[in-house]
DNA sequence: CTCCTACCTGCAAGTATTCGCAAAAGCAAT
DNA sequence: ATTGCTTTTGCGAATACTTGCAGGTAGGAG
């Protein structure tokens, strides 16, 4: 997954400066296939150049986001998970009630994109992100409880 | 705004106990028109019951979202907002460059409720949420600078 | 009204994340 | 290669929650 080259190019077009703390982040999240905590980046970091500091795997994870680069989603585990935007596009549902987390796909949103564009202008992250709720079984206890 | 009871009395038919810590907290959030941080949460319960613990409050706030009888939603301002769900269906979109907020009619999301009961058996809460995104604006600027 | 016990709360310590500031280092122009 | 300006980082302290545990209390049984 050589796509590393690719959000390092984009951000130097942008005027971003490249310091080994980005390129070792950026590869990080692109290396891995799955999604990854700050902790996890920050250990593989650690691996390679031991030195940098937890505040700059946040710092550069949330700049990341803001440029479009990554996506940041909240599953109520704790933790925060980061992804590049090459991470297969889907919805987590959440239940709010067992911690359940369904993984949906993304072409339900589809029409509220096209929808948010249109009557508000605004362009929605909705590649990757999490929606709370409430799973099948937590439903029907509810319902059998009142 | 007499929700209190409802709530109250809900929680009782599902056998929770109804401390006096738990009837502040909810008629806190029953008597604001529009969302409360934790803090102002704890802010207005002290006034009543001077020793009522900050833990406290986060651990009722989070027992009624988990009950279904508030809202969370986390607007990345830094602090999370609670609503009791008497407030307003309405979505957040928030600039992930900027920070503005729009609020949007949740209509929009209608049928993505419908479509993800039926194909998830997921309950999904979207009363009150918040999506990431990029303002008009923003747009405009990341297009012109690449 | 009193007792019992599981559920709740206060407290203090822990975790995840953010922030202010001074020093370090990209990178563009000499 | 050197300079200079500005961005970025490290560090330590702050913030926003969360958790473990021991003692307190709501509310049902007797
Ligand atoms: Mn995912
Ligand atoms: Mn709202
Ligand atoms: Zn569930
Ligand atoms: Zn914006």
């Amino acid at each position: 997954m050589p796509h590393c080259h690719t959000s390092i190019e984009t951000l130097r077009r942008r005027g971003y400066r490249i310091t080994p703390q980005r390129a070792l982040i950026i590869e990080a999240i692109a290396h891995s296939c799955r999604h990854m905590t700050a902790e996890e980046v920050f250990a593989r970091v650690q691996q390679r150049t031991p030195g940098v500091n937890i505040a700059t795997i946040y710092r550069t994870l949330d700049f990341l986001v803001k440029e479009g680069l990554a996506h940041r989603a909240d599953l109520g585990s704790g933790q925060v998970i980061y992804a590049t935007i090459q991470h297969g596009p889907h919805i987590h549902l959440v239940c709010r009630q067992c911690g359940t987390v369904i993984e949906a796909d993304e072409q339900l949103i589809a029409a509220l994109r096209v929808q948010l564009q249109q009557q508000y202008g605004f362009a929605a992250d909705l590649q990757h992100f999490a929606l709370s709720g409430l799973c099948r079984d937590c439903q029907e206890r509810f319902e059998t409880e009142q």
